[in-house]
RNA sequence: GGUCGCGUAGCUCAGCUGGAUAGAGCAUCUGCCUUCUAAGCAGACGGUCGAAGGUUCGAAUCCUUCCGCGAUCACCA
């Protein structure tokens, strides 16, 4: 999407920095570098607030009386300042209905209203997801994709071009185990002839793997076999990486292999990405990069970035960062995971030569790699290297520790997507809520309120916050979740219809000429949603947005209890309120997208 | 041990570059469906912001030390 270039309605905060700036210099001969605003809390009269105590240092005096004077020159000389209040250090200014029924009539036919134009900044490729194949994908990987998904939308609307991409773990050793467990015990098993999805297939044999390679541990260790030799020597070990040797050098037998069974598991990656409701421009597959980043190392060699040990290994010496040293390049000229994070990094800039910065979804185990991969392509001179970040988050744990796919306690993607879907449907036939749609209606309905609550119940927390989650425990749909939100927005659909049948749309170009308090206070937090999402930009967090649209969700439905907009007898009023209740639907709808999910019409 | 992150109500979380009496939701308890959808609204209860120092007119927020939890420090990825 290109949002257009429009002006932006002048907010309050910009006048009156200016005018509260001319008073000092009018008053006390001062020039005045700041001023610093918060809005007015609840229990003082008044909308925004200047904090005096500031001032103190330009300006000498009581702060009660300096702020009284500049509260009457605000008054006196602005014409949206309606009157004033002065508490301790605060200046409480009360701002005239009439500016925010201007800035409301301002916005309201705005589409995109809270995005910001495009900037010429160049791209941002944001990398999300990048699963193994040898397994499917469970809630930790969730949290990855919707933070990913979202913060790509959320560079977006602030302005920016994004490619969202994931590089494809399909090479290596683990998923050379599952190939192996399925040579050896699968008996010709297929996604069709066992009706397991790809994923899931190639994920048991890869706990099969486990299971054989454990018992051999442990018959070796019995025999008198010290365990760490064990562990290295089991012979279906030394066979899986044998079998890598061979996928290596290109054997025609292991390829075929390897590409079926990756094969299945795309088909089950791509059903699941669908359900959740992620995408990606571009795909990086790592069998094809795993080789990059050996010429770079060559270059920086070089340019004496890095230096070469006598066994031939390469390293980067990072100790003057606070760091260690790193090695770059095995002894045997091979690529570590670093060189390919290097190469891969080049290379992407080079397919995309737009690309002007980077976004990196992984867990924060990893934050130590991507400090040290950073600083070695600042080191290496690459212009966008000021630009590269690393969206660290933190893990989701049960509450009995990490989740591990080999030992099978992973809370696995697809149940817990279509558990919470379960649960809405059942909360549904509760409240015994809309009879009369049809099974085909209900589950779709069901599936976005499910995933609604799941999406939302991550995203909303800090990303780099570790999660706890408990599968017995479900995610709420009452209070702070999505499914509250999709429900407020529901119901504000269903008064635009009754609106729409009565015309109640239809009164001429009047507007109001003043405000019930709840109006007040919705426009209030319409007006915040442009830098919501500027912020949310600038700290890679959907969680802003998230807290944002509870925050106006919760006053409108105090609105709503409050006042009444269809039985409004005014009719002048009620086509403002209608408007206004459109408005904030509009804005529910455009902060959901953001974060990724759906909002339904009823509920 | 070195480095990094986190620690706010019984539980889950907000709290922006320091600003007024630290806010929500869940849970518990009270009210509100003959008026636009009660997955809602209004209210009560609940906190030495991990601890101690420091900077400041002012600290949950910044600095130092300590405690607790987690991650990381591989010629693994």
């Amino acid at each position: 999407m290109q949002p257009y270039i429009r002006e932006e309605p002048m907010g309050i905060e910009t006048i009156l920095e200016a005018k509260v700036k001319e008073a000092v210099a009018e008053l006390f001969s001062v020039e005045l570098p700041q001023v610093e605003f918060q809005p007015t809390r609840k229990d003082f009269e008044g909308d925004i607030t200047v904090v005096v105590f500031p001032m103190l240092r330009y300006v000498k005096g009581n702060p009660a009386q300096i702020g009284e004077q500049i509260g009457a020159y605000l008054k006196d000389q602005v014409q949206a300042v309606s009157g004033y209040n002065v508490i301790k250090g605060f200046l409480n200014i009360v701002i005239d209905d009439s500016f925010y029924i201007d800035f409301f009539g301002q916005i309201q036919d705005v589409a995109d209203y809270g995005y910001a134009a495009s900037n010429d900044s160049g791209a941002v490729m944001v990398e999300y997801s990048s699963p193994n194949t040898n397994k499917p994908l469970h809630l930790g990987h969730i949290r990855n994709n919707l933070l990913g998904y979202s913060v790509s939308e959320i560079l977006k609307a602030s302005g920016n071009k994004v490619y969202k991409t994931q590089i494809i773990n399909d090479r290596g050793i683990h998923i050379c185990k599952s190939m192996l467990a399925w040579k050896r015990f699968g008996n010709g098993e297929t996604p069709e002839s066992t009706g397991l999805k790809g994923d899931k297939l190639v994920g048991n044999y890869y706990v099969a793997f486990d299971k054989a390679y454990k018992e051999e541990i442990a018959a070796m260790v019995a025999q008198g076999v010290d365990k760490e030799v064990a562990e290295k020597e089991a012979p279906i070990l030394l066979e899986a990486q044998e079998m890598l040797r061979k996928w290596e050098a290109g054997d025609d037998e292991v390829v075929a292999l390897w590409k079926k069974m990756n094969g299945w598991v795309y088909e089950g990656f791509e059903e699941t990405y669908k359900n959740l409701g992620v995408d990606f421009d571009t795909l990086y597959y790592e069998s094809d990069t795993y080789l990059l980043g050996k010429d770079v190392v060559a270059q920086g060699l070089e340019k004496g970035v890095f230096y070469r040990k006598e066994d031939g290994s390469v390293w980067i010496d990072l100790t003057d960062e606070g760091l260690d040293e790193k090695i770059v390049l095995r002894s045997d000229g091979t690529a570590v995971y670093m060189t390919q994070d290097i190469g891969t990094a080049i290379q992407r800039v080079k397919d995309h030569p737009d690309v002007n910065g980077m976004v990196y979804t992984v867990g924060n185990e990893q934050d130590y790699h991507f400090k040290v991969l950073f600083l070695i392509l600042k080191k290496l001179g690459f212009s966008w290297s000021e630009k590269l970040h690393h969206l660290s988050y933190g893990m989701v744990d049960l509450p009995s520790g990490k989740m591990k796919s080999r030992e099978g306690t992973v809370v696995d993607a697809d149940d817990l997507m279509q558990e919470m879907a379960q649960t809405a449907a059942d909360i549904a036939a509760e409240l015994g809520k809309l009879e009369d749609y049809s099974e085909a209606q209900k589950r779709e309905l069901y599936k976005m309120i499910g995933l609604g609550a799941l999406k939302y119940y991550i995203l909303k927390v800090d990303p780099k916050k570790r999660i706890l989650f408990d599968p017995e425990e479900s995610v709420d749909f009452q209070g702070n979740t999505g499914p509250f939100i999709q429900y407020t927005y529901a119901r504000i659909q269903s008064i635009l219809r009754k609106a729409e049948e009565t015309g109640a749309f239809d009164e001429g170009p009047a507007s109001v000429t003043e405000l019930h308090p709840k109006e007040k206070e919705l426009i209030k937090q319409l007006q915040l949603y442009p830098e919501t999402i500027q912020l949310a930009a600038e700290n890679y967090s959907p969680a802003l947005i998230a807290n944002y649209t509870y925050d106006l969700v919760k006053e409108f439905n105090s609105f709503y209890q409050q006042v009444s907009i269809l039985g409004e007898a005014d009719r002048t009023k009620k086509a403002f309120r209608v408007k206004l209740a459109k408005k904030v639907g509009e804005v529910i709808a455009s902060a959901f997208k953001l974060l990724g999910i759906g909002v339904p019409e009823r509920m």
